[in-house]
DNA sequence: ATAATACTTTACTAATTTTGTCAAGTATTG
DNA sequence: CAATACTTGACAAAATTAGTAAAGTATTAT
């Protein structure tokens, strides 16, 4: 249950390989692509609506390709979530744009809205650059201090 | 994005109906059918999986109807969406049913799954007797006091 | 007994969403 | 001016969701 579409998981393992090379390399689709094991017309999608949400900016031309819009740290996993599937919406009753009649007196509205604050809330302490330094540890030696994203 | 089935709503406020009648009060099908706004054929449909799950007896014949297997403050809302929607799992990747081969060194990973604990954990702290706490304030006239979920 | 109540089970299907592919562009630079 | 690389919109197969339908079985009040 509570599944992530594709389109989300890649456009944040997108925005990963993207963020390594800031601020000044350009990152191509293609490398994105061999890097991320996702086609190169599926990430042409993703990266547009990323790019015109404003949270990258695209290099045209032979040495070319994707920079992030910002720095690493300032750009958190619920920015990039929300542009491709849209804002936190446990139930259709909370979803903005569909509302719901009986929302006064639903014992379970509040509960719904909690969870889902909850976890816009965690997703906008993690930034891309958490995912960069996570990476640093994953590669290193010290297993022992692996930082897990707060899991106990 | 990160939706609930219509199966696990309506299963959770069929839940909350139940408790209601709890411990000697057996509910119909066509009562919470009512009571809730759901066809009947679906809600068999629901109800049958929460008591081959054995959260719910079933009393057969006139009179009879759902009753609570055990008492609503040791039913949490975690378990019956696991029944009705399978476990918490993010991505695909953290399904224990279908993993993945790119786990290792993958820097997302532990991000799903930690989000994926925290929700665990949460709705593994709300009971139907919290939800039945709710209504109580809900019907009352103590605005001020309503008890909102950890809600800020 | 038996009729009424109420749960049980299986099968099926329409609608929606997801997960992409495809093709024909436009823009930039070496 | 050719190669690189982004841009856009249309389209479709596959999976999932959200139900409906029908034909049962079990129980009890009378
Ligand atoms: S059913 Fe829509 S708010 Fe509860
Ligand atoms: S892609 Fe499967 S674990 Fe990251």
């Amino acid at each position: 249950m509570l599944k992530l579409s594709t389109k989300g998981q890649y456009g944040v393992r997108a925005m990963f390989e993207i963020a390594r090379g800031y601020p000044e390399n350009p990152v191509t689709i293609k490398e994105i692509s061999e890097r991320q094991d996702v086609s190169v017309a599926y990430l042409e999608q993703i990266l547009n609506k990323l790019r015109r949400a404003g949270l990258i900016k695209s290099v045209k031309g032979p040495g070319g390709g994707y920079l992030l819009a910002a720095e690493p740290d300032k750009i958190s996993i619920a920015v990039i979530l929300k542009e491709l599937e849209g804002p936190v919406a446990i139930t259709s009753c909370l979803d903005p744009e569909e509302g719901c009649a009986r929302v006064e007196g639903c014992v379970t509205h509040l509960l719904w809205r909690s969870l889902g604050a909850k976890i816009e809330a965690f997703l906008e302490t993690i930034t891309l650059n958490n995912l960069i330094e996570q990476e640093h540890l994953l590669k290193g030696d010290r297993r022992d201090k692996i930082y897990r994203f707060d899991v106990a």
